[in-house]
DNA sequence: GTCTATAAGGAGATAGAC
DNA sequence: GTCTATCTCCTTATAGAC
């Protein structure tokens, strides 16, 4: 494992290969640009990763890892601080945006292209990365957080849960590939939005509709 | 203009291409491809539209304006049903969600390709298409309904509104990717979704947010 | 309007020298 | 580990016959 990333050679291959995949999407992305940004030869890259496909599941995973543990420790550390309570839903929210929120408004430029390429795999059909990443990185994303709002609202059923908590992921996946369009909106300039700002707004938006009560099914008159 | 489409050239081509460009994107998508699926020469497709960025724009074009006039022409109408008052926030939810979410949701299998696009789209940064679709189609719409909640919220502020608004279409346009996700989890079932029990589910989380407090700014203690 | 043929170039991937 | 050179294939796009 390299000291610092950006002065090995595998280390400028991600740093690049972030940047093409982020603006290009995969197929657009040409490995041979990457290696030229990376000033890298082509061959290097798959001495490396051993092909595109490869490459772009190292570069999810740099990234993604961390960003998974950091939003599973939040709410650890959360619901350690309750002791047995269940944490209060706002608590929840905090542990589920933050993180993510913070890499795609406050982290360097460097690191910001990743939030655009999580926005945009979630648009991406191709089987390979639906499985890649979201099986990874998402799935145990929203089981967690699933657990912790079921235990902070019991009697909320299982569909409405499932169903708001996919509208949150939602709106946080396609904030990520704007990450101009916020601050824009949010501040009304260009300077750099205010995090816990735009946190709290956020958690004031869904918090009551996580606490309204539930669609009631009733069956339709014939 | 052809009458029915699929039986002519055009309406065959823009067919494949909607199930193309929203596989595979726009870099991923072959007019090859696309050619041989439409049962059409390569040669033709240039023919009728120039490029395959102008064939894009086209396949956008086909579907995105009905469907923007379908949800301004519901918000009209439901202003003109309340006379002078402003519209309840349930109101323009509706209005804001029902079409796109019918398109995705109850279409045939044939038309929901676009709603996969739609999506992509959000998070396809090529400038040439920001350009093309979101200026036009999520400009007139977000102006619209931001009219429309501005009169029915008076009192919270504009930074707040533009970013709940934001959330929205957020979650929206990642609902859209994934058609068959939300039956899933909706329903529990690969049945089809009732559509307005899933209206009434998103209504519902949406409105008690919406017509929260806004969040307020203090002043940082230094 | 629709076809064939082809231009002109970029893509991913690999072999093998150093 | 890093390089050059190359293979093979596919791409967008166009010219020009019919």
């Amino acid at each position: 494992m390299p000291r610092r990333t950006h002065e090995c050679p595998r280390g400028r291959i991600l740093d690049a290969a972030e940047d093409a995949f982020a603006d290009s999407g995969f197929n657009g992305a040409s490995l041979r640009r990457i290696g030229l940004e990376a000033r890298v030869n082509l061959a290097t890259i798959y001495y490396y990763y051993g092909s595109k496909a490869g490459l772009m599941e190292a570069v999810l995973k740099r990234r993604f890892d961390p960003l998974r543990e950091e939003h599973l420790g939040l709410l650890r550390q959360f619901e350690q601080g309750a002791g047995d309570c269940p944490l209060p839903v706002e608590k929840i929210l905090e542990a589920m945006l933050l993180p993510t929120l913070r890499l795609a408004v406050t982290a360097p430029p460097r690191q910001r292209a990743i939030s655009r390429l999580l926005g945009r795999i979630f648009t991406e059909p191709n089987p390979k990365f639906q499985k890649a990443l979201r099986s990874q990185h998402e799935r145990h994303l929203s089981d967690a957080f699933f657990q912790a709002m079921r235990r902070s609202l019991p009697e909320l059923p299982v569909p409405d849960l499932r169903c708001r908590l996919d509208l949150i992921w939602g709106a946080m996946g396609l904030i990520l590939c704007n990450p101009g369009k916020m601050e824009r909106e949010l501040r009304g300039t260009e300077e750099p939005i205010d995090l816990d700002e735009a946190l709290a707004r956020m958690i004031g938006f869904f918090a009551p509709g996580m606490r309204a009560p539930a669609f009631h099914s009733t069956p339709k008159p014939e």
